[in-house]
DNA sequence: GGCTCAGGGCCAGTG
DNA sequence: CACTGGCCCTGAGCC
């Protein structure tokens, strides 16, 4: 897929012609403020640009390592409760040149690169340590651990681009949040377990779970008890888990939105991010257009379909794991409330989506135009709860394998029915193609239930229903400011109701 | 008690 | 006049 005018840590030489302030100190010298550094300046944070704008950091500033410039820039937007608008499609470049230019999506990569605002002070006291000087020290004693590693590991690499560490997260780790405070190795190295999608991982957001990790959340508080189970003993085994989750309900934000918010879930310092943005499309396999005649194709397709595709029970410990951390950064008497918990799920989930589209080479080749508006009356909370319910179930009777669980989620995602789709008829090739590569993998799979292709594509308007009944729900109750702000949802909704 | 360093304030520069 | 960003002050935490 195409991003328009985003390029991921963009250099650009200074100059008259930039159309911004030129920094003297280039004039005639080093292009970037990458290539002051001195081989004098060996602090850690020095050898590294803004994840926001690319400039030199001066340091950590509201939980990660960024310039002077964007610190400054953070706190006064937080402190004055700015709310900002972008006059595009929230795709601004953000880098030391054009920072400037469009505050709404400098914020936007501040919160989306890690950035907490909970560390601007609201009471205004200057001085001292916030209650994140530990995890400073925890996160700066593993990157130069890690510079040495890969310094170590790999003789001919130049540079170091990706100073954080990544461990993978076990489900059951989830439980054990509240037993790292006491060594000091491990809690950092969970404090480095990134739960975001590989192009988030790399671009540095923080995944702060040893803030405050004596609180976990305890099952009775998802509002969803057959969702997110894994991490909690005695839940369902993982035999009888449901590949179904919300993740198949929230990819009816089909193209359109997921293109407009590509750029926001994968910031711009993302090697992922760069890598496919700039792969010419001959690079990759054109999936749409030449459409197998022979059935022999369908399960290489399908495994094309599956490479991309996220691993559900992960995806589920993310959106965990956020939780988990959401509710410890939070005070005793200041817990989410069932509502709150879902619409952070929903955020988190959306994230997850977003970098799977994102990363679809189907997904890729479509052209968007602008956005469309879908209302619907709304329904209870109770009500859409009951009616998700009933969906899982009927698709837990079903027995979706893998295969046919990410079939139903191109087929959400790909809707040629959403207004504002430029190239549709490519949009009805790949439907057509998943379709039929569903059929053919239910009855070769599965030759007892000759109906199961059926009974699958049925589930699909329910999905459906069900997405506009919840997005319409949630734009009720972000009207009513009940969503939180700065949120991937709110911004979904937002811009869709615009 | 000195040092570190992250958050806040100040203010000249900019558009 | 609002915003930016560099510089300096402050003070809690650490050694």
């Amino acid at each position: 897929m195409d991003l328009p005018g985003y390029h991921p840590q963009q250099t650009q030489p200074p100059g008259p012609h930039s159309g911004d302030p030129v920094d003297p100190l280039t004039l005639g010298g080093p292009s970037t403020s990458e290539e002051y550094k001195t081989e004098s300046d060996s602090r850690p944070e020095s050898a590294e640009s803004c994840p926001i704008c690319g400039d030199k950091v001066s340091g950590y500033h509201y939980g990660l390592l960024t310039c002077e410039s964007c610190k400054g820039f953070f706190k006064r937007s937080v402190q004055n409760n700015k709310y900002y608008t972008c006059a595009e499609q929230q795709r601004c470049p953000m880098n030391l040149w054009q920072r400037k230019r469009c505050p709404s999506c400098r914020f936007q990569k501040c919160l989306a690169v890690g950035m907490k605002r909970e560390a601007v002070r609201a009471d205004r006291m200057r001085g001292g340590r916030n209650k994140f000087g530990p995890l400073y020290r925890r996160e700066r004693l593993i990157k130069q651990q890690t510079v040495f590693h890969q310094a170590n590991t790999a003789p001919y690499r130049i540079k170091v681009e990706t100073t954080q560490i990544h461990r993978p997260v076990a489900p059951n780790d989830l439980q054990l949040m509240s037993s790292h405070r006491s060594d000091p190795f491990t809690s950092g190295a969970f404090h480095q377990s990134h739960i975001y999608p590989s192009g988030m991982e790399q671009s540095g957001m923080p995944m702060d779970c040893s803030m405050n990790t004596d609180r976990v959340i305890t099952p009775p508080s998802l509002p969803y008890p057959g969702l997110y189970h894994r991490s909690f003993p005695g839940h369902l085994p993982e035999k009888q888990e449901m590949p179904f989750s919300n993740s198949l309900a929230s990819a009816h934000f089909s193209v359109n939105q997921l293109n407009s918010f590509s750029t926001r879930s994968t910031p711009a310092s993302s090697p992922c991010l760069t890598s496919s943005s700039t792969t010419p499309l001959s690079h990759t396999p054109n999936l749409t257009h030449h459409i197998p005649s022979s059935a022999s194709i369908t399960p290489n397709f399908l495994s094309q379909l599956l490479e991309g595709d996220q691993d559900e029970s992960q995806l589920c410990a993310k959106v965990l794991a956020s939780l988990q951390r959401e509710q410890a950064n939070r005070g005793k008497h200041d817990c989410l409330n069932t509502f709150s918990i879902m619409c952070k799920m929903a955020d988190q989930t959306l994230f997850g989506l977003v970098e799977w589209a994102r990363n679809s080479s189907l997904f890729k080749e479509i052209k968007i135009d602008v956005l469309t508006i879908i209302s619907q009356a709304g329904a209870t909370l109770s009500a859409l709860v009951s009616r998700t319910q009933d969906l899982v179930s009927k698709l837990k009777a079903l027995q979706l394998d893998r295969h046919e669980f990410i079939c139903l989620k191109y087929l959400v995602l790909f809707n040629p029915d959403v207004k504002s789709v430029q190239s549709r008829r490519q949009v009805e090739q790949t439907q057509e193609r998943v379709n039929r590569a569903l059929m053919e993998h239910t009855q070769q799979s599965h030759p007892g239930q000759s109906d199961k292709f059926g009974q699958l594509l049925l589930r699909l308007p329910e999905v459906r229903s069900i997405s506009l009944q919840v997005e319409e729900y949630l734009y009720q109750r972000h009207l009513l400011g009940d969503l939180p702000c700065n949120s991937l949802l709110s911004e979904m909704l937002h811009t869709k109701h615009n």
